[in-house]
Formats: C-alpha cells, sequence, structure tokens
RNA sequence: GGACGCUUAGCUCAGUUGGGAGAGCAUCGCCCUUACAAGGCGAGGGUCACUGGUUCAAGCCCAGUAGCGUCCA
C-alpha cells in the first residue's frame, strides 16, 4: 500500500466494478426498502444540494442493502420541458434558425438527438459520487413507459370532471411565450419608482391621484378602488372617472382590500394585468381588458399611437403625455418586487389566457389527511406545518405549456371547438363516434413537467399496468428533498399516487438543509461562489476555477469582483479531496437545521480522517499480512484491550444504527469518526504493539491481538461502508482474506452491516482500559506541562494503590511502560515517605514522578495551583448545592448522591495537591 | 402583513426527558516516536444574543426585546 490515500487511483475502477456486476439491482429478498431520486433536470449538472441529498440516499440505501432489505433506488432524469426546449434553440440560433424552421416534429428529433448525447451528464456525475440507484431500471420522463401514464392520468382526470379548460390570469412569460409555474418566477426586490397619477372625476368636480407602479396599465383600467371606511373618498364611491388618454369611463368603487395607508389610497384596478386586480375584478363584475400582446407589447385594444410599442417603451410614452397633461402628480423611488422567468430573466406578466388546469380541491383533502393520520410523516416534523399551510389554501393547477417539448395534451378540438380527450385520434373517434366528416385539431400544448413528476411513485413502477413492483415499492420508505419544493413536487405527488393507487406514494419525508456557503449566502452563478462537487473529487487548480466561475455570467460586470474573491479565497485552488471525504463531510453536516453553510476545512478534514484510515490500514496489514491471525485454529487469547475494543465497537454499531434510524447522519458521523480515530487508531493500534512487539507474549496472546486487529477493521469498513463507499471497499479487498469473514460475495456492499453483539459487551474491560488510559494521560500531562521530552524515559512510583491497583499494574505494565514511556513502575509501600514528586490521580491512587533532575519547583508549584483554583471553584458550587436546604428535599435523590460523589473526590484531590505542594514547597 | 426558523469557543456547528458547557477547524507549546507531519502529545479559549418568569436547578421550558434569515401574501 502506498503511504498517502490517493481516491483518485481507486475510484473509478471500484464503481466500474459495482455496476458491471450489476450490484444495485434489488435482491428481491427481505423486506422491501425503496428510495425514490427526485429525477434531476436532465439538462443540469450536480450541484451541492444534488450531492449532499444523494449522498444521504446513497448511503441510506446502502445500509439498508447491507441489512438484508430488498432495496431499490429508483434512479431517472426529468424532461425540463423550457430548459431543454431552450437548450437545443439556442444551438439553433448558434446556426441562424429558429424551432419554427424545422417545424414541430423535426424540432422535438432533435431534441431527443440532443438527449441521447448530452443528456446523460448527471448520471455520469452522480457515478463519480459513488452513488448505487438500479441504472437498469432508470426512466426518463419522456419515455413511453410514463408518458402512458401521464395520458391514463390525464385521461381519467378529465373523464371525472377534474381537468378543465380556463381563461384566467397566469404567470405569462413574454419571451418565452409560455405559462410558467410560481416555482419558475423569482421575485426579487428591486429599485422602480411610484407614479402617483391624476385621474379626473367625469362629472369635472374634482381629481384624485392614484398610486402605481405600472402606468402603462392604465391602458387596461376598469376601476379605481377605495377603502370603504377611508373617510377621504367616501363621498366619491360611485361616481365615475373619465380615464386620461383613452378617456374610458371607469367607477369608484369600494373593497376593503385596498390599504388606505399605502400611496394615496386610491389603487387603480386593472384586472387583466394584475393577479388581486382580477380578484377585485371578479368581486366587483368589472370588465377585464387586455391591453398586452404575446410578447407584452401593447394591442389594440389601445389608442392608435401606443399599439405595437414594446411595454417598457409605452411605460415612458403614457408618463410623458400625462406630464404634458399635467396629471402626473408626483414620481417616487420605490423598492419592489419583481417577478422574472427564472429561465429568460424577462419581467412575467400576469396574462390572461386559455389553459388547462386540475381541479385539486378533491385531491388535496385525502393528501392532507394522509399526513393528519400519521400515513405519512416529515422528518422533522415542523415541516407538516409548511405542507398544511399550503394545502389549505390551494388553488388550482395550471397544466398547460406554450411549448413543443413535453407531453402534448391528448385532446381535440372539432371546427366548433369542442373538446374530445383520448389516447389519440383514433381512439377519440371511436369513443364519441365521430366519422371522417368531423376534422378534429389536437391541442398545441404540452403539459407542465412536473405534472409528469407528480406521478413518479408510481408510474415508474409501471403503472397503469399491474406489476409486481407496484406491490412491493409503493409506497416507497422515504424520500430525501430539500424544503423548496414541498408544495411544488411534494405535495402533488401525495395527490396523484394517493389518487390514483390509494396508496401513499412515501412513508417518510426527511426534509434535508439548504446547502450554503462558509457566510450562509446562497450558492449561485451571479454571487459566484459556487462550488462543484466534482472539483472538490478531482481538485482544480485556480485559473480553470477563475474561468469557471467567470463565464457565462447573467450580467458580466460581475466578473471582476468573482474573480479577485475566487483568488482569494483559493490561492492554490482547490485540492483533490476524494469522493469519500467529500460524502462524509455532507453525512456530518446533516444536522436538523435548515441551513447549512458548506465549510471547506470540514472536507480537508474529514480527507484527513480518510488518510488516517488508510494508515491504520497499512499497520494493520504488516502485522497480520505474514502472519497467523488464527484464522485456521489455533489458540487465541485476547488480551484486555482486545476485549476493549471488541465491547467498543458494539457501542458504535449501535449508535450508528440509532441515529440512522433518525436520519442523524450527523451523529452516525462523529461516532464512526471518534471510535476509528480516537478509539481505534489513538489506543488500540498502539496498544496492540505492546503484545506484538513484545519477545514476552505467548503465540496465542499475539494471535488473538492480530486476530482482533484485522476483523475489528474488517467490522469497522462495513459499518464505515454506506457513507465512505470507496476507501472501504478497497480496503476490504486487501483484508478480508486476512479475516474470519468468508463470504463469498465479492464487494463489501454486498456483505452485511455488522450485527451488535452484546456477547462481545466487556463492563470490565472497559472499566480496566478506563484506568490505563487514566494513568498514561497523567503522565503524559506532567510531561506535557513540564516540558519534559517524549524521548525521555520517566520512572514513576505508586502511592496510596487499592488491591485493584495493583491487580491493574500487573496486568497492563507492558503497555503502560510504552504508551507512557517509562523507566520503571514502583508500588510504595504504605506508609513510605515519596521523594518530591509531580503527581496525577486515578481514582485515589497517585501517580508521582520525583522531580530529582527533571522538574522545576516553581513550575511544578504554578501547575499545582492551576489544580487546586479550579477544584475550589467545583467544591465551592458543590457545597453550595448541598447546603440548599431546598435541594437537599427537592432534587431526586440520585442527583443528590451524584453532587456528594462529586464533593467527596474534588475534596480528596484537593487534600492531595495540598499535600504535595507542602512537601514541594519544603524543598 | 402572516407563518416558520436561527443567535453556544476566533470560524463552522452538535447539545436527547431540565441535573457537572462539547466536536472539527483555527491558535499556542513540545516532538520527524518504524501506520500516518494529511501525523503524535499537551495546553489555552465560552456573560450559551438580551431582559424577565417558572423551578431546588435553565443553553434547554414560558413571556418579551433586539438582530439575522427563509417561505407565503
Amino acid at each position: 500500500m502506498e503511504k498517502t490515500f490517493n481516491p483518485h487511483k481507486i475510484e473509478q475502477a471500484c464503481y466500474q466494478h459495482w455496476e458491471e456486476q450489476g450490484l444495485f439491482t434489488p435482491s428481491g429478498q427481505g423486506k422491501p426498502y425503496c428510495i425514490l431520486l427526485p429525477p434531476p433536470n436532465v439538462t443540469g449538472n450536480l450541484h451541492m444540494g444534488h450531492a449532499f441529498q444523494h449522498t444521504i440516499m446513497d448511503a441510506l440505501t446502502r445500509y439498508h442493502r447491507m441489512k438484508g432489505d430488498n432495496t431499490l433506488w429508483q434512479v431517472g432524469t426529468d424532461h425540463a420541458g423550457i430548459a431543454t426546449q431552450m437548450v437545443v434553440e439556442r444551438q439553433l440560433n448558434a446556426n441562424g434558425q429558429t424551432r419554427h424552421d424545422l417545424g414541430r416534429e423535426k424540432f422535438i428529433e432533435r431534441v431527443w438527438d440532443w438527449k441521447e448525447e448530452s443528456g446523460g451528464n448527471i448520471t455520469q456525475q452522480m457515478r463519480r459520487l459513488g452513488t448505487s440507484p438500479d441504472w437498469s431500471r432508470e426512466v426518463f420522463t419522456m419515455d413511453d413507459s410514463l408518458s402512458a401514464a401521464v395520458q391514463e392520468v390525464f385521461i381519467t382526470l378529465f373523464d371525472e370532471g377534474l381537468i378543465y379548460r380556463g381563461k384566467r390570469l397566469v404567470n405569462w412569460d413574454p419571451a418565452l411565450l409560455t405559462a410558467v409555474s410560481d416555482l419558475e418566477v423569482i421575485n426579487e426586490e428591486e429599485d422602480g419608482f411610484m407614479w402617483h397619477m391624476r385621474y379626473p372625476l367625469s362629472d369635472g368636480s374634482t381629481s384624485i391621484v392614484v398610486a402605481t407602479t405600472r402606468p402603462e396599465t392604465m391602458l387596461g383600467d376598469s376601476a379605481v378602488a377605495v377603502h370603504p371606511d377611508d373617510e377621504r373618498y367616501g363621498a366619491l364611491i360611485g361616481k365615475m372617472i373619465t380615464l386620461p388618454i383613452s378617456g374610458r369611463q371607469i367607477p369608484i368603487i369600494a373593497d376593503d382590500y385596498v390599504d388606505p395607508e399605502f400611496g394615496t389610497g386610491c389603487v387603480k384596478i386593472t384586472p387583466a394585468h394584475d393577479f388581486n386586480d382580477y380578484d377585485m375584478g371578479k368581486r366587483h363584475g368589472l370588465a377585464i381588458i387586455n391591453i398586452l400582446t404575446d410578447d407584452a407589447k401593447i394591442n389594440d385594444q389601445a389608442p392608435a399611437q401606443y399599439i405595437g410599442l414594446d411595454r417598457f417603451d409605452a411605460r415612458t410614452k403614457i408618463v410623458e403625455a400625462l406630464t404634458e397633461q399635467d396629471l402626473l402628480v408626483d414620481i417616487k423611488p420605490h423598492k419592489l418586487k419583481v417577478p422574472r422567468g427564472d429561465r429568460s430573466g424577462v419581467i412575467i406578466e400576469p396574462y390572461l389566457t386559455d389553459q388547462w388546469y386540475v381541479a385539486v380541491e378533491s385531491l388535496a383533502k385525502p393528501a392532507i389527511e394522509a399526513v393528519e393520520s400519521g400515513e405519512i410523516k416529515f422528518v422533522p416534523e415542523n415541516w407538516n406545518k409548511t405542507y398544511y399551510q399550503w394545502m389549505n389554501n390551494i388553488q388550482d393547477w395550471c397544466i398547460s405549456r406554450q411549448l413543443w417539448w413535453g407531453h402534448r395534451i391528448p385532446a381535440w378540438f372539432d371546427e366548433q371547438g369542442k373538446i374530445y380527450v383520448g389516447k389519440n385520434e383514433q381512439d377519440v373517434r371511436v369513443k364519441h363516434k365521430l366519422d371522417d366528416s368531423v376534422s378534429l385539431r389536437q391541442d398545441e400544448d404540452v403539459l407542465d413537467t412536473w405534472f409528469s413528476s407528480a406521478l413518479w411513485p408510481f408510474a415508474t413502477m409501471g403503472w397503469p399496468n399491474k406489476t409486481p413492483e407496484m406491490d412491493i415499492f409503493v409506497p416507497s420508505s422515504v424520500l430525501v428533498t430539500g424544503f423548496d419544493i414541498i408544495f411544488f413536487w411534494v405535495a402533488r405527488m401525495v395527490m396523484m399516487t394517493k389518487k390514483f393507487t390509494g396508496k401513499a406514494p412515501f412513508k417518510e419525508i426527511y426534509i434535508t438543509g439548504l446547502i450554503r456557503d462558509e457566510n450562509g449566502d446562497k450558492m449561485s452563478k451571479s454571487k459566484g461562489n459556487v462550488l462543484d462537487p466534482i472539483d472538490l473529487i478531482d481538485g482544480i487548480e485556480l485559473e480553470s476555477l477563475v474561468a469557471k466561475r467567470t463565464s457565462g455570467l447573467m450580467n458580466p460586470k460581475d466578473a471582476k469582483k468573482i474573480e479577485k474573491a475566487t483568488r482569494k479565497q483559493f490561492a492554490n485552488g482547490i485540492d483533490a479531496y476524494g469522493t469519500d471525504a467529500l460524502r462524509f463531510t455532507f453525512t456530518s453536516m446533516a444536522s436538523t437545521s435548515r441551513d447549512i453553510n458548506f465549510d471547506m476545512s470540514r472536507v480537508e478534514g474529514y480527507r484527513n480522517f480518510c488518510n488516517k484510515i488508510w494508515n491504520a490500514t497499512r499497520f494493520v496489514l504488516m502485522n497480520t499480512e505474514d502472519f497467523d491471525t488464527g484464522n485456521t485454529g489455533g489458540e487465541l487469547k485476547l488480551s484486555v484491550f482486545d476485549q476493549w475494543i471488541w465491547s467498543s465497537l458494539q457501542d458504535t454499531v449501535q449508535s450508528v444504527e440509532t441515529a440512522i434510524g433518525q436520519y442523524r447522519f450527523d451523529i452516525a458521523s462523529q461516532h464512526l469518526y471518534e471510535f476509528t480515530w480516537n478509539q481505534f487508531c489513538d489506543w488500540y493500534l498502539e496498544l496492540s504493539k505492546s503484545v506484538l512487539n513484545s519477545s514476552t507474549t505467548s503465540e496465542a496472546e499475539k494471535r488473538g491481538t492480530r486476530h482482533t486487529l484485522i476483523n475489528v477493521l474488517e467490522h469497522l469498513m462495513r459499518v464505515l461502508h454506506p457513507i465512505m463507499p470507496f476507501i472501504t471497499d478497497e480496503i476490504w479487498q486487501k483484508i478480508k482474506p486476512l479475516s474470519v469473514n468468508n463470504t463469498e460475495v465479492n464487494s463489501i456492499m454486498s456483505d452485511v452491516f455488522p450485527q451488535v453483539d452484546l456477547a462481545r459487551k466487556n463492563k470490565q474491560a472497559e472499566a480496566d482500559i478506563e484506568w490505563v488510559k487514566a494513568f498514561v494521560v497523567g503522565i503524559r500531562n506532567i510531561r506535557g506541562e513540564m516540558d519534559i521530552a517524549p524521548s525521555k524515559k520517566l520512572p514513576v512510583l505508586l502511592n496510596n494503590t487499592s488491591e485493584n491497583d495493583k491487580v491493574r499494574v500487573k496486568q497492563s505494565f507492558e503497555y503502560l511502560t510504552l504508551l507512557a514511556k517509562l523507566a520503571s513502575i514502583d508500588i510504595l509501600a504504605p506508609g513510605a515517605t515519596p521523594p518530591a514528586s509531580a503527581t496525577a490521580l486515578v481514582g485515589e491512587m497517585e501517580i508521582m514522578i520525583p522531580m530529582a533532575g527533571l522538574i522545576d519547583k516553581d513550575a511544578e508549584l504554578a501547575r499545582l495551583s492551576k489544580a487546586a483554583d479550579k477544584l475550589a471553584v467545583d467544591i465551592q458550587r458543590t457545597q453550595g448545592k448541598l447546603g440548599n436546604e431546598n435541594f437537599v428535599s427537592k432534587a431526586p435523590e440520585a442527583v443528590i448522591d451524584k453532587e456528594k460523589a462529586k464533593l467527596a473526590d474534588a475534596k480528596m484531590q484537593l487534600k492531595k495537591i495540598h499535600e504535595q505542594v507542602e512537601a514541594i514547597q519544603a524543598l
């Protein structure tokens, strides 16, 4: 083995082996365990959030697989209507073409070509992360099987009256010319203005001033609203206004939606161009006047001079016109939330169009009940509030998109506009008895990508066919996802799965935190703080990192700032930390908090952890490879520390299992780290040297320790495997032949997770080793504080020893000497006068290092005085408690006893220190 | 405006049913000790945001204040 762990050398070959051997497919035996991968966007790249969640899903998958469950991680990608269409359109644009030049059919062929060539990027990146989904079941939301499910669901819902067509306001992207979902609209605060405009009353009596952020929409105003209780305007309610520019007559209405404090207290109402105004318009029966075209230009509803103007040019012209007519009262700077399309970046318009909707009310009810009844549990539980809040205010779902790429809506219109829904035109004709004299035209629109994603839990299992998977893997075990898509995806899956299978889509929903940068900022391209998980695995040069972060920015002006910050933070680029270190970092950070600030120094720490494991293995192999480990018989004599490490391992396995059961991967990771580094490496390996390198230990003892070395390590690799798949398999391949594990499987991932063996628990051995540690630490302490070189071997005297101490000294002599670097250990006879010494306590036993020639008198006095101060504080506090009548009468007995013991111990220690101080001062 | 969350060591974070404040990284000192300098040994470092309450006892429970954040409208 090389001296340093080199992840790059092992990972890819290891993964290839797993995949070629088909190790990711469900065993077909045992309890079903299933995780559904939230299908990533086929155009996407693996980002830190994916890497984090995929690590958790993979750890769960590997753990359950090793526990013997029939484990399926269902994988696939989502066709991402807009994103994918845009990618391909951009390629066409580069050649001076548009999708219209190709026509719909040819364009869709081009998209499929693109998907075949480049659509697998993210799944390749998942492989780099070591994930173990069943690739043989990988699906794509546009596959025939899923498309069939989409059609079936659409037709059923339509036939039941739960899908309908309606004209209402939607989020309209005027660049992409499609409706978009709320999820695809980013509302961010931007600087704008509030224009105060004067509207004269038709009777010429007076005028009122309205305030708006969008003056151009006045062309579509159909009322002015005031609060019914607003005394300023009460007399005007019901009067008419002559709208400037268009000259239309509109009423002044009263509605308590109006906030009298905001602006002038008068609000212009434009039902066709604002969601709130639309609702108010419906309440008051106002005209809905659409003044825009699909691409957000002024349409022919407006006076001639404005027709065809872009919405922002129209704004300028209108403001000018109002100024000329002296109707513009004021322009105030104003911060407002501006909705922008996340793909196009343009401002989204509320726009009146014909769309398809799902009536969700009847679907929502069972979905709410599924959580209320505990059939589905959120982890952490608190997220169910967010879920309820949304589900109880749920709106009908707009499912149509004006795109070419996606599941085309299976609806046909005849010449009168009557709607027929069916699988295809033939099916529709048969179903509705339409002969060829009726001409039918299919709806041009496609379905929202989330519509197919909502069917993921059962469509991936073969629905609408009756398949074994439908029985075995529905409901799935747990959904691992971020809170940002509870509404858009999670809730919809629950509704659809309940509706079409009667079952829940999953039993638990583990909501992970969101990965942010080390300052708590969201990672984004425009901030230039994005980390690519693959770069953390493979490493990246500074120049490449700068180039990557500054290219393709929406706002190229940010490049300078980003470059500067990047050069500062990553002066030497990023090291190659390897997949296992990255995964361990993610699990270590997976606590219950909802924001996770990703700290690069943690990755480095866990890379070092990998190296520690690697080197511990080197040590174990050096001492077992060419030796008898007792596999083929021969007496095994386990030392106290052999028994202790086995005992300690049981606790670790138990803790890890408990933590995983509660989705506390941070706790699981901490136990693994602590055991591996602080117990196994720091103590056990050191202790083992006393047996292995000694000429006085028997062959049976050596065999016992070698046996323990190799087999504890072999167990440990299996416990670590779910989180660190590569290094554990690599090591396991080397050490397994030397261990007692005689499994036939050819990868650790197919082996079993170690079972807690209570017979290996050994309280006596644990207590003995705790005593040894206290002994050794006591001496190291003195050595460290007195600056005594580690190479200097020390003579040690023991005073005030109990029988138990004497037994332990005898038992542990070899390794005490080795670990504490001792020259000798002598037990003082009772009543003997010890020489002046530096001392440490193990219980009541005093460990004494004679000062002569070694220890400075003043330094030792200072050390003792510091310890005495600490004890004095403890004693005072404890005495105070025990002196408190209320405490003694009301606190539980156990707590009181504990305090008493604490006090006695501290007093004993302090007494000894005082004796020491006296002895040394007397020198 | 409504809902939720956060504030613990220099930094990033744990802290179970209330009962002696923890980890990693960073810092300081000593050490190339035959697995590991990506290491070993030792040390220092906290008014648990603030105020009040409940309790024998509060980082933890309750009320309020301040600051920060997210989602919804």
